[in-house]
Order: C-alpha cells, then sequence, then structure tokens
DNA sequence: TTGTATGCGTTATCAC
DNA sequence: GTGATAACGCATACAA
C-alpha cells in the first residue's frame, strides 16, 4: 500500500493550535516539549486541541533550530543479505525507541564509498551515519561529515588500516572473535580434522581479513597448518563455484570455514548436492554470524555467533552517549563471540 | 562503521557560498535548482566554491518552502524477511535515483498500524509513504495523513475491503495472481494430484485471502477438491510445526501450496527431515514469490513468481505520476504471474 | 539575468 | 509560568 501526501494544502500548524486553543504559539511548543515548564492542566488542553486537530510538530522546522533532525542514516551495499537485513531491522527499531527515524541509502556493492552519494546524504543532515562499507578511512569522512565521529568496528585486536596514526577521534567496538574461532578450531581437531580451507568474503571486508588472519593463528597454535584461501565474496552462488573448484580442480579438504552463514550454505550444497560428498561425513563446514536460516533443517549449520542484540544494543549505546556528550573521550564497547554446534561437524 | 555528526558547529551555508563567490544568496540558490535561469559561468563558479566549501543545500530548510521533502517512508513490520528485503532494496534503489531517500519504520509484526507510529512518522513530512501492512482502510490513513493518495496493491480482482464504498481517491497495483495459480494447478493435475492443502499466510494478509480464494477457484475449475486450510502465517518456524500436525494429526495431502515461499522451505524440511516423506516423490511442494533462496540447490522450488523489479518499477511509477500530478485520475498497473518450474514438483 | 523582501514552522532568548 | 521577538537556511514573487 502506498500513500503520497499532498503538501499543497498545508497541515494543521503550531499556530492554528495555539488560536484554537487560546494560548500563545510557543506554549504549544512548550506542551511538545516535555522538559519546558508549562501549566499542567495548560499542557492537557493543547495536546487535546492538537489530537483534534491532528497536529504534529513538523520535524523539519524543529531540526532547522535545534540542529538535530532525529535522523539516523544508514548506508548499505545490500539490504537483503540476511545479515545486514537483521541489523536494519534491529538498529531501526532500537532507534526508533529513541525517537530517531532510519534513513536509507543504498551504495554500491564494491564497498566503496559513492562521493555524490555521500554529498546527497549530507543534504538530510543525519544525526548519525553508519555505515555498512568498511573501508573509508575516518579522515575521508571526516572532510564530507562536518565534525563527524566514527564509530569503527574492530575484529580481535587488529587496528584498521594498518595502524593508521590517523588524526581524527573515533569510537570503537571489539568483536572478540577469538573465542568462538578456538571452539571452533579444537572441536575440527577433535574430529581428526587436518586440512581446512577458508571460503573468503569479499577483499575489501575488514571482518573478511581478520577472520582469516585469526583462523590462520589460532590452527598455527593448535599445531594446524593453514587454510588453502577459497576466494569468495559473502554471496551463497560464489560460495557454489568455489567449492566446485576446490574440489574439482583443488585437492579438497577435510573441513571449510566459510566467511558467513549464507556462503557456508552454497559450500554445503555444492558438497551435497553436486559433489555427492556427505556433510559432516566427508567435509565439515562452519559459518560465521548465526542467521536464522542457519537453523534451518537442510542446514542445520554450526556456526560462530555474533550475537545481533548485544550488537546492536552496543551501537546504539555508542552513538546515543556521543550524541548527548559530543566531547567526550573515545568510546569503547566489546563484543564476545561462541560457537554453536549444530549439525555440519562430527 | 557508525558516525555521528556533530552540529553544534554548523556547516558551510548558502550566505558563506555567496560572500565567497562574491554573489548574492539568491544566486548560490538558483545554481543548485537545474531550472532557474543563471547565466552559465556564474554558476559554474558557484557550484565550484560550493565544492570547495564542502556546501550541500539544506534539505530540511528547502522543505519547509518547497513543501517537497523528498523523503519517502516505508512501513515495514519485517524487515528481515527476505521478499520484503528485496523489494526495500529495490524501492530504495529506484527512488534513490529519483532524488528520493528512504525513510524507515517499523510496524508491529500483527501487521496492525499504530496511530503513534502514524503520527510520528508524520513529524517528518514524507512526500509518499510505503506501507507493507496491508490492511488499513484508506480513511483511516487519510485521517492521519492530511490528503494523501493511497496506492492499493490489489490481488486479481477482487476489491478490497469487501468492495468498499470508501469516498478515497486511490491508485491500484493490480497482481494477477490467476495466470501463475493456473500454471500451477495444471501441473499438479499432470501429476495425479487429488488431495490439495493450502498453508496460509498470516490472516490479516491481502495477499494471503486472495492466493486462498484464487487456488479454491481454479481447483474447482480443474474438478478437484476445494484445498484443506493449514494455518500459518508467513514463517518457516510456523509452517514446520503446521506440517507436522498435518500429516500426524490430519490425513496429511498430495501436494501443499504455500502462501510464500519461506513458508514452502518449512514445509519441505519437515516433510523430508521429520516425517521421511520424499519431495516431490511423495508430496509436491509450490511457493509464492520466487526469492532468490528458491533457487538455492537445498530446495530448488517450483513457485509462483511476481517479478520485483516490475513490481518496484510499476509502484515507482505510480509514486512519481501522482507526485507530479497530484489532481490527475486514479492510476492503474498491472502486473502478471508465471510458473518458475523447479524441482518439487515431479 | 539579477537582487530585495518575505515567508516556511519551529525553538531559543529574553523580558515580564 | 508566560508571551513577544528573533533566528534557523532556503526558495519564491516581484521588481529592476
Amino acid at each position: 500500500m502506498v500513500l503520497r501526501t499532498d503538501k499543497k494544502l498545508p497541515r494543521a500548524t503550531a499556530d492554528l493550535v495555539a488560536r484554537e486553543a487560546n494560548v500563545s504559539r510557543v506554549a504549544v511548543s512548550r506542551a511538545f516539549n516535555p522538559n519546558a515548564s508549562l501549566k499542567q492542566e495548560k499542557r492537557e488542553l493543547i495536546l487535546q486541541v492538537a489530537r483534534e486537530l491532528n497536529y504534529t510538530p513538523d520535524m523539519a522546522a524543529r531540526a532547522l533550530v535545534t540542529k538535530r533532525s532525529h535522523l539516523v542514516a544508514m548506508i548499505v551495499p545490500d539490504v537483503c543479505s540476511p545479515w545486514e537485513s537483521q541489523e536494519i531491522d534491529a538498529l531501526t527499531t532500537a532507534l526508533q525507541a529513541e525517537g530517531f527515524a532510519t534513513l536509507l541509502f543504498k551504495a554500491k556493492s564494491d564497498f566503496s564509498m559513492d562521493p555524490m552519494l555521500l554529498t546527497y546524504m549530507r543534504g538530510f543532515n543525519p544525526d548519525s551515519v553508519i555505515a555498512f562499507t568498511e573501508n573509508i578511512e575516518p579522515d575521508i569522512l571526516t572532510g564530507f561529515l562536518d565534525r563527524a565521529v566514527p564509530i569503527y568496528v574492530i575484529y580481535d585486536d587488529a587496528e584498521p588500516f594498518g595502524g593508521m596514526t590517523t588524526s581524527s577521534l573515533f569510537d570503537r567496538l571489539f568483536v572478540q572473535q577469538k573465542e568462538g574461532i578456538e571452539q571452533a578450531v579444537a572441536l575440527l581437531k577433535g574430529y581428526g580434522v587436518n586440512r581446512v580451507a577458508y571460503l573468503s568474503g569479499k577483499q575489501q571486508s575488514l571482518a573478511n581479513t581478520e577472520r582469516q588472519r585469526m583462523i590462520t593463528q589460532v590452527l598455527a597454535a593448535h599445531g594446524l597448518a593453514a587454510p588453502v584461501i577459497v576466494p569468495g565474496d559473502f554471496t551463497y552462488d560464489t560460495a557454489y563455484r568455489a567449492t566446485l573448484d576446490l574440489f574439482r580442480v583443488g585437492n579438497g579438504a577435510d573441513a571449510v570455514f566459510a566467511s558467513n552463514d549464507v556462503g557456508a550454505f552454497g559450500v554445503i550444497d555444492a558438497l551435497r548436492h553436486d559433489l555427492q560428498l556427505s556433510v559432516p561425513g566427508d567435509v565439515k563446514v562452519i559459518g560465521f554470524d548465526d542467521i536464522p536460516q542457519s537453523n534451518w533443517k537442510s542446514y542445520n549449520l554450526t556456526t560462530v555467533r555474533i550475537d545481533l542484540e548485544d550488537r546492536v544494543r552496543a551501537l546504539v549505546r555508542l552513538i546515543l552517549r556521543r550524541l548527548k556528550a559530543p566531547d567526550s573521550a573515545p568510546l569503547v564497547e566489546t563484543l564476545t563471540t561462541r560457537l554453536v554446534v549444530r549439525g555440519t561437524v562430527g
């Protein structure tokens, strides 16, 4: 269902409410601002009249003077992918509860940031910007977005951009992937796995490179060889084809670590339906994220879980705290991961 | 990555650009409005200076006078579900190309419209509202949204709300499901199917009730009995449990029509992994939508396709045409469906 | 083609 | 606690 709202006929305005309720324009403004001082009965009268006239304060006009648009922009390369759509959903819900609306922008799928898009977005004056593309240095964005304070999602203890010495202040969300990965490797080792492959995600993704780095590190700590790297891009189709290559052209593997759950599905389907191999009998498969589909019976995927609710809560905390105290010191939140054991290792 | 933009330090404004470029304030305004008349070299100078100063016109201030916010609101109960996330993605892309930004709101999952939410949303002055909840009568929304012109998605020739005689003008997108359903029923009949079950979606969904009505009608036309109705809600888990009920408590079926693809996945998994039945050997399964996951090898679902690109293009046409001609007669777009034959019937 | 004056709907400042 | 006034950043009507 689609509605188009005609703006030619003006809506009820604060002046109209004021006239109707026999009060001043300012009183109406105060009635809608809980911390403003106004006699209780007067406030109730105004709110009552406002309801009758179907009046709502105009956020654009309000933003013009308060410098708060109550808009949070999200830049997403692919709204459809399960993990990101979940995150959009949860963030929107959480921010909506705090009085912010989500402004959605689509970026190009190569994880780059179109300067045109940034300029365009800036016009809407978002109070905060959440970018699902990870490979932009803070200084570039700061140039576009005035005094922006970035929050970077950092995987394990790696410094983004190779330990950049950026001048920018930025907040951090640390995701400790090591724990989940260690549990996964221990499980694989317990089943006698020797040859591990890593199906990568998009090369530009920090999540991907850090997963690869940490898996290699943990395998070594357990006395296992470095993984064979299979190039992927987080999608099912690429994962499917890459798996066929790995087993038909390459030397195969005892276990495949996929950079995300959707990729793991592609690996599983290629193994079972095309290569006639058994999962977990012939090959073990482990994913990352723990999206709802991983619990579907056809996949029943063993995966390293990043708790979405925890992650969103942490992000919302970071956003709101900086919004309330713009000049505070860098803020930090930390998240842990754990292995969810299902049926693709065993 | 999250950025918070500090509004305490004001951005570059049109006045600043004007002063810097030695022109008047208005000239700057005109430079950013392609149809305004301005000497070419002057325009270029202004745009150049604007770039240097990192200036972008403030959409909020602009909206205050033009009565166009360039915001399109979407009210969605569940951003995560594949069909809806696809539609959000495609609509956002298409609207972004036309200069509109997507404003996302989460509704309660029972398909109802929270009056508080509507009031809240109204404050942002969207130029258009796309509601993914279907059971609201136009008059109710019109009450909230001034002179809104709804676009209703109508399935086959059914009148929404039982042929309501509403006073409201509204545009329509007709989705002709009959063709796809007829192809599906013919295919099932060809394989000797007798007892068909329909796994419903949410009861409040018009798409659901019309799918059920049309399937019943087409089955009758082919001399087949009315389908057994299995209550569902478009989700995997409910579909899974409902299928167990149908075959363990009820009398089973030769074929299951699911109200959407995700539901069909639940049906398939319950049949194969819990009831030890073969698909399509023992039971045929058909879905609705044709989401990307339906092409995944584990499901390989035969389904009635509603072409997303066509649908979004039609919606965008309706939105833009009414935006440009608010007083035009009711607009109509029509969409057809067709069966995509894969591996769950045979 | 260009500039001046005015208004969009709201909140902040300052009196009372 | 309350009301007048200015200001936010921009586009438009009108006059030049």
